[in-house]
DNA sequence: TTTTCAAATGAACAGATGTTCAGTTAGATG
DNA sequence: CATCTAACTGAACATCTGTTCATTTGAAAA
């Protein structure tokens, strides 16, 4: 056998980078070979290498992508009027685009150890890119003398972890629907950076 | 060769699970081969087998050593007072506890993936019961009338997440003294639940 | 219908994997 | 001093690893 039915480059790609994405989430990189992705698209270990020059660089071109689509989505989204305006958006934005993408999510931020060191530099740069967005909005709140907070960097930080948090366990819970989780979050960031 | 000088089970035990923790931090548990782990306690692959009955077993004593040690720890350090005395300590606790753990830390919450079923299921268990000290602690605030939440589980895991996402960038930075990143984080989340 | 070639197969590569165990030895014990 | 045994070695085990490549195939183009 060779060519499968129903079975082309614009098909196989993206069941390869839809497998590697679900099968790393559950169970790592490192923890997930060649082979066992290949039996998830339906195909043997050698035809993964018409879609990806190696390993590596599947891991790096899903966690980029990732990450190049969130931030040029915030851009979007995000309605460059005054802080308080941002800053809802920016929560906003930052729960329901992620929500449906939890694996990405996942992935971007978990896998970052086994990156190699260029590659890894040069996601971090893009991470960093996404918290400057979040950054520049406290910073204009201090200005317009909405915020009050004593670091801008920790803040930012501090307000991401608590975002990020919320897709480790909102996935089992779902207790309560997005919109209510969402207003529970706003009014937690919104008073953790009043004045 | 056989025994090596200064090498003994109280030695060479502590030494497997330093290595065991630094190496898998880093790299992550399935990267990390028992051959490398060995060659970084400066023994045989065979060797570690004097000290744990397999590799599993050796990642789930680690976190559960850990949460038990956390949960012990908080459990002195709790004031047991009012709610708001207590938030403090469990913030100061939660940061200076960790921060010399960062290994530990690191590893108990990246590595939940690479547990077995049932070890997972007691891991959890143990994380559950660090998170229930806190839900408890806001929920007497709501009752004290000192804290206003709109949901105390998901507070929980707000601040939670606020705290733990502190760990992945303090080390590289540096910043600022801990005393002022701790004041900064207790403002924050004083102001997060407060009514 | 025949031709064409993208997209597969499947075998092979060299080396790494966790784990076991018979054998060896260094340091404590008597 | 000789003895003992905990703590190690080093080879072996079956299996898995990422990756390459000559070969085969099936669907679309001529």
């Amino acid at each position: 056998m060779a060519r499968k039915q129903g079975s082309h480059s614009d098909i196989t790609g993206p069941k390869v980078r839809e497998a590697a994405l679900r099968l790393i989430a559950r169970h790592g990189y490192a923890a997930v070979s060649m082979r066992q992705l290949a039996a998830e698209v339906g195909v043997q270990a050698g035809a993964l290498y018409n879609y990806t020059p190696d390993k590596q660089a599947l891991l790096f071109d899903m966690m980029r992508d990732h990450l190049v689509d969130v931030i040029a989505s915030f851009d979007k989204a995000d309605p460059k009027t005054d802080a308080q305006s941002r800053l809802r958006a920016f929560v906003s934005f930052h729960i329901r685009y992620h929500l449906p993408r939890a694996d990405a999510v996942f992935v971007a931020y978990m896998e970052l150890r086994n990156l190699e060191p260029e590659n890894f530099a040069a996601i971090e740069k893009l991470r960093r890119a996404y918290e400057d967005r979040l950054e520049a909005i406290l910073r204009q709140g201090e200005v317009e003398g909405v915020f009050a907070m004593n670091d801008a960097r920790i803040a930012t930080r501090a307000i991401i972890g608590m975002l990020t948090g919320f897709f480790t366990w909102y996935r089992q819970e779902g207790r309560l629907p997005l919109e209510e989780v969402e207003a529970i979050y706003w009014d937690m960031v919104c008073k953790a950076v009043a004045r």
